[in-house]
DNA sequence: TTCGATAAAATGTGATCACATTTTTGAATT
DNA sequence: AATTCAAAAATGTGATCACATTTTATCGAA
């Protein structure tokens, strides 16, 4: 079987100060996230370095960072490339996706201020707007800032790692499963959590935040998301 | 000021298929884990490779995917160190400690089989054998040993690598600490945890772990723990 | 055709080097 | 003695190369 496709990769803008490591860095965590490497495919040092016009040193780094971070996987026999996805290890994720990210919320509350409440809101704004517009990918993108906002209100940041972690194993799945979706926002869950912040009431906020969550990627039901993934996803090797 | 020591580093033994990056790893994980590399210390690529008698690169990914997992800190002078630790980065370390394994505990019940109990009480035993000896490190590495073995029973897996992350972060300055306590375990908090997998209780195992977590870690005051931790710590650079 | 073995190509790994940036050193000035 | 500033040393970054392992292609036998 001829796989290969010659691996198109959304080449990012550079930032000033910002070396090739960061920048091959940055390239290939969003082409991971958006769901632009099938599952099974194999990536390639010399490949990836090609697409990107740079030589195998900031890829093999980037490559590897990636992996620790669970959004690619290096095989026994050295491969790496973006795990296949499972209806129990999607599940898996979701919950302790929920678990986490109540937790940071609830230790976020206290250091919650006017402020920042209503740069939260601000952020909720333009997700409608960008909602209403039909772009999911900046959806997404306003989605995870309100939620990142939200929890570095905590001055003792430890959380955020482990959730971009998590959002990371999570993003090439969820992107492909949203286009089949209708609506996405049935209910304003940020509402409800930017009520609950204006309250400091704890309760409140996990339930809003754990409604939030599971509104944008469980309701619909996980068998169907899945379904559609696997189909579009590539072979194993 | 003369900073450095001339980094003596444990040389692990280096296992039959392993890479030189796996071995410069491990060597280095353990270095940071068990607190020798002192915080605010830089360490420089060449340093490492000579302690280690290997080339830069092998370090350089080393070094790197410790900083992914948050064991180490890149500065933006690009340097390289354990990161700090303070009062509320420990606290709030602790907290997210409970709060995932927790979850992870809960996750893993409905696969626990009888087998999986004899070898965790098996583990159980090595402990207090250990701790009998007054072997701190044993005890904490079987420790995890026994908290892993737990957490994997579950066979989709994706919360094992956050939660090595926190106990890298926690590791340095909760060995640090643990050398200046005399009774490391009051109750033994394992048992009430295997007596919950037997009965298959969730809330009684989600009890017992947050139990022997705090023990482990908080039962003597946090205060006095950093107090040592911050004597005994380098300058920031 | 199908299967298996061998050769060829591709790939990851580790080492070395050049260069830009950062840190340290050391002397001159106040 | 303290400060400043330029030279020197140290360090991280990126590129290139050799080599061992793995994958793929090729060819011959059942």
């Amino acid at each position: 079987m001829v796989s290969s496709a010659p691996l198109n990769l959304p080449v990012l803008a550079r930032e000033p100060k910002e070396t090739t490591n960061q920048w091959v860095y940055r390239s290939l965590r969003r082409a991971v996230m958006i769901g632009l490497v099938p599952p099974g495919r194999a990536l390639t040092i010399r490949d990836v370095a090609a697409a990107l016009g740079v030589s195998a040193m900031p890829v093999r780094e980037a490559l590897r960072r990636l992996s620790t971070e669970q959004a690619l996987e290096v095989r026994d026999n050295r491969r790496i490339m973006v795990p296949q996805m499972t209806a129990s290890k999607f599940r898996e994720l979701c919950e302790l996706r929920i678990s986490i990210e109540c937790h940071a919320a609830e230790r976020a509350l206290p250091y919650v201020t006017t402020q920042r409440v209503d740069d939260l809101t601000a952020i909720d704004r333009r997700i409608d707007q960008v909602n209403a517009a039909g772009d999911r990918e900046a959806v997404t993108m306003f989605n995870q800032d309100f939620h990142r906002h939200l929890y570095e209100a905590n001055p003792n940041q430890v959380v955020m790692p482990l959730v971009e972690s998590i959002w990371l194993q999570l993003g090439p799945f969820v992107r492909l499963a949203l286009s089949k979706l209708q609506d996405f926002y049935q209910v304003d869950r940020h509402s409800e959590a930017l009520a609950a912040l204006k309250r400091q009431d704890p309760l409140a906020l996990r339930i809003a935040i754990e409604a939030d969550i599971r509104d944008g990627i469980t309701h619909v039901g996980t068998n169907e998301l899945l379904k559609a993934y696997v189909e579009s996803a590539g072979q194993p090797s």
